[in-house]
DNA sequence: CCAACTATTTGAAACATTTCAATCCTCGCG
DNA sequence: CGCGAGGATTGAAATGTTTCAAATAGTTGG
């Protein structure tokens, strides 16, 4: 039986092909590839027409091989549906791609489990560098990453306590100026749609929250209501009310970010709750669409697509592994934009 | 000079070192691996424990070296930044997660060049296949690249006239009901937001709008006033009304996608125009946020998370080059969803 | 106690590169 | 005419796996 079923079956060709179909030796194959410069003009031209005859193709795990460092980094997010996320990875693949640096997406998922394995696929993979939001809080295992050679750079969430570069946006800040605006417009019952405490950025939004509500002379236990979510979507966020005592409760809703936002008006124009007239909302991130919702959405919001880029080239120096080089700490300012869903007469216009 | 600063210098540890460490050859070390049960039970545990004690980790790209076929697949969009693909992503990453397959993101930026270079060095790194929603128009690259025995599925881009297996949302039918929607509220001046026609999505939704114009026995010479936008962003959505004779001209907004009708809507907030009273605006996909945005925005709902799951699919079928396919195409309905942005009475509720 | 198996283990080839010491030319110069 | 310099090219080692035929050890039946 002839298998005509497999007409390209055939032997992928190799550098050793092109030496023979060209009449030179593989090593000069590889310097025209590699150091055209040590090249005579002729032998450059002849090898090229090869390669371009044959339709040479360079085989780059062998290449990686041989040479070592792979030419991908990889980044792990724990949510890549998270438009927080999209708005990062722009300024991450912007500075990339300068390098030439493939980019390859983990997302966690939030599971400790689904990060451990991917990691696990990077470092075989031999990465220069890993940009990452950990799923946990415990990060001794990156740094162990760190410590065998692999750059690692933490993205939204600092790391100062440990041996990591880090690129942050002050959280306990953000958390601090959703606060004082809230209890400046007379607000003294917050409701905080949060995440788990165990995500750093939402402990530290929380703290930040309460350090606003005791520099007004209050107690957090008093003011603040906090409900935690499952997982930061519209869908929980909506869901989120159920669990408010809404009517007799709070006055404003603080949402951890723009997606449960989202899902809050939802949720409250549902019940027929007036944003902002029955109920202040605000919510951080300030995403694309945050300017253009209905009512326009107070948030907080932070340098995305600068973040991104900061940490890309972070990780570059991380990954060079430059002397001189110990771990680094970025922390970008987070920025009150106050629009219509908390009822204060905006201080700037809506977009 | 002894060389304190370089500690961790040491060459990275190959089965060589945790053969010898264990006693046994590198061929039974690759065997506990890939193939333990074919390893005795003593033999097997003496393995693991020296892989653990010396913290060897197996180098995938030799590994890929003599396999063949390498665990990444490529995905190429044109514009991270688009919410569209965030919510197409997770569809794909979900199915490729499955398959402990490794999603290497690139972002060609409507750039058909950087699509040409990201090509070139993913068909290098041996990629069993690749998920794209091509820059330009002319897709014979694509093809040649699937001839070279590289699985390729056209993303959100029907492939009927090639030999490519597509998964797509029916665009000219989308642009069909978002034509009949506002004809049905009579509108007799459009304004159409698209993108450049190279697009096919772009040229595909303009076509149905005039069918569903001459549907209704008008001219589409005379309804439709079309205006090229150079990207699909909110800036340049909000850029373009001033390139549209907004007073005088049409009554209704068609943008091609519902980042562009943010853009849209802010623009047009800013102007004083109100919406729909002054103005009937709609977007295109559906994405998150339209539902919530300030007016609630009517859109062309496509399965996205469906479409990056199918997309997958096809592309694990088509790179496991199985005999009996051949190419497929996977094409979706879209859905109008009415909400308030057109001024019609919603006909579901808002979310 | 030996033959015939079976279950393990081994050793070396193969994969496609890069790198580098060694060789080969070709000139220019004495 | 011979020699050295230096550019161009070569050939082979090295990289870390997998695979597979061959060798070895172990077991059972006669």
């Amino acid at each position: 039986m002839t298998d005509i079923h497999k007409p390209a079956e055939r032997r992928r060709l190799s550098m050793v092909d092109v030496a023979a179909h060209a009449g030179v030796s593989v090593g000069t194959v590889s310097n025209v590839l590699n150091r055209p410069e040590l090249v005579a003009k002729p032998t450059l031209r002849r090898v090229r027409a090869s390669i371009k005859a044959l339709g040479f193709v360079p085989n780059a795990p062998a290449r990686q091989l041989r040479g070592g460092a792979s030419r991908s980094v990889g980044v792990m997010v724990r949510d890549i549906g998270n438009p927080f996320f999209t708005e990062v990875l722009p300024g991450i693949e912007t500075r990339l791609s300068q390098e030439e640096l493939l980019l390859v997406l983990c997302s966690s998922s939030d599971s400790v489990e689904k990060e451990a394995y991917y990691l696990q696929i990077l470092e075989q993979h031999r990465v220069p560098g890993i940009l990452i939001t950990p799923a946990g809080d415990d990060i001794s295992h990156l740094v162990e990453l760190r410590r065998r050679g692999i750059g690692m750079v933490l993205l939204d969430r600092p790391g100062a306590d440990s041996q990591l570069c880090a690129v942050a946006v002050d959280n306990v800040r953000g958390g601090e100026l959703a606060g004082a605006h809230l209890l400046s417009l007379g607000h003294r019952r917050i409701g905080f749609l949060n995440g788990p405490s165990i995500v750093r950025q939402c402990a530290d939004r929380r703290k930040g929250l309460d350090n606003a509500v005791r520099a007004a002379g209050l107690d957090p236990g008093e003011v603040v209501t906090e409900v935690t979510l499952p997982a930061l979507t519209p869908r929980e966020g909506e869901a989120a009310l159920e669990r408010l005592p809404l009517r007799a409760g709070p006055t404003a809703l603080f949402c951890v970010n723009d997606t449960v936002a989202l899902g809050a008006l939802r949720g409250l124009e549902q019940r027929g709750i007036g944003v902002p007239h029955d109920m202040a909302v605000m919510g951080y991130d300030d995403v694309e669409f945050a300017a253009a919702l209905s009512p326009s959405l107070t948030s907080i919001r932070q340098p995305k697509h600068q973040l991104g880029h900061a940490a890309a080239e972070l990780l570059l120096t991380d990954s060079r592994g430059d002397a001189g080089h110990w771990h680094q700490e970025i922390v970008f300012q987070p920025e009150l934009i106050i629009r219509v869903s908390t009822g204060a007469s905006p201080s700037r216009p809506g977009r």
